[in-house]
DNA sequence: GTCTATAATGGGATAGAC
DNA sequence: GTCTATCCCATTATAGAC
């Protein structure tokens, strides 16, 4: 499915988050994006009414697989037993093509905030997902515990992190770390895995 | 000390990086900062030579901050100790003034790679904090919780987050948090605190 | 120490040919 | 579907008066 007609759009998608990644949003112009296509401004503008509009359909195609997620998460009878296979089933859309939006969520909070503020379908979305990650709604601990998981998964699976560590592992070691942050407390040591 | 001569130069730092945080570093214009200061763009430019001189300044007095607490870091004999204490102090930092600083790096990391590539004095300190934090060198999930521990104490200071909670409570549960990503693993309960 | 005025540059976006 | 050429606008930064 989806065949291989006018790819172009998808490679404007490609290049432009790879650009606004390294760059931010901000700093990336429409002249840039362009260039390492070998197109000019104009055609850009055949593919997409606005810069934003690049965004906004990265955003939407996220949206979209993260729906997925959450279906299943949401049909799950014992929410305790369904919280680790989740995390592991978002971990698997990070390591996968999303880890680039991902990582632009979480580096350009303030453009995502002010220029996209209503039109975000990801904010919606992100709160359902804290709110199946979450045991106890009430407990704040808890609930900062979700986001960091998340927050881990990103930056572990960032590449220049995983330069930094001298082990060298990392989507593996994120998730480790992500499911211990979601796991009941009180009474893990070392087990899961 | 510090006395009150010109504190204007103060008021352009402190508006700035509050909208900087707001709306992002590209996205804030001088004639936006200047207007809020009820000043001109040319009586920025007479305290600051250019628009990044204002965050290098108050990247500065952050550096200038965290020398100290690293200070102290280093010349404990305990580490192990020591990082309880040491996350504290940072909990304290982040909690005062240099809340918004962080939340300002947290959040635009383009902008800070890309035009203060090599200009950014956090980045050497940054790593010590983590070096003294972190048990196992060698433990890659040790180095990760490390950093989503200040994550953690970044995110628990930001308002927006505190407003979503049902609590209510915040920097406490932050600290909380920080410290039990820090902690020897394998045998925390609930100790601490 | 702050102002007015302006230079110089680069951005997003459009019109219309091909 | 992609191009050339152009418009309009905001931005950083400077010069020089007060």
């Amino acid at each position: 499915m989806a065949g291989r007609r006018s790819d172009t759009r998808e490679r404007i998608q490609q290049i432009a988050l790879d650009l606004f990644v390294e760059q931010g949003y901000e700093k990336t112009s429409l002249r840039e994006i362009a260039e390492q296509l070998d197109v000019t401004k104009a055609a850009l503008y055949y593919h997409f009414r606005t810069k934003e509009d690049i965004v906004a359909s990265v955003l939407d195609d996220l949206a979209a697989s993260l729906d997925e997620v959450l279906d299943w998460g949401k049909a799950q009878q014992d929410l305790v037993q369904a919280r680790e296979e989740l995390l592991r089933r978002l971990a698997k859309l990070i390591e996968g093509k999303f880890g680039p939006v991902m990582r632009f969520m979480q580096e350009n909070q303030p453009a995502l905030k002010h220029t996209f503020h209503e039109r975000n379908p990801l904010v919606g979305r992100m709160q359902d997902v804290f709110g199946l990650l979450v045991a106890d709604e009430q407990d704040p601990a808890a609930q900062l515990r979700a986001r960091l998981s998340l927050v881990a998964l990103v930056i572990g699976n960032n590449p220049q992190f995983q330069g930094e560590a001298d082990g060298g592992a990392s989507p593996e070691v994120a998730l480790e770390v992500a499911l211990d942050l979601v796991s009941p407390r009180g009474e893990q040591a070392g087990a899961a895995t």
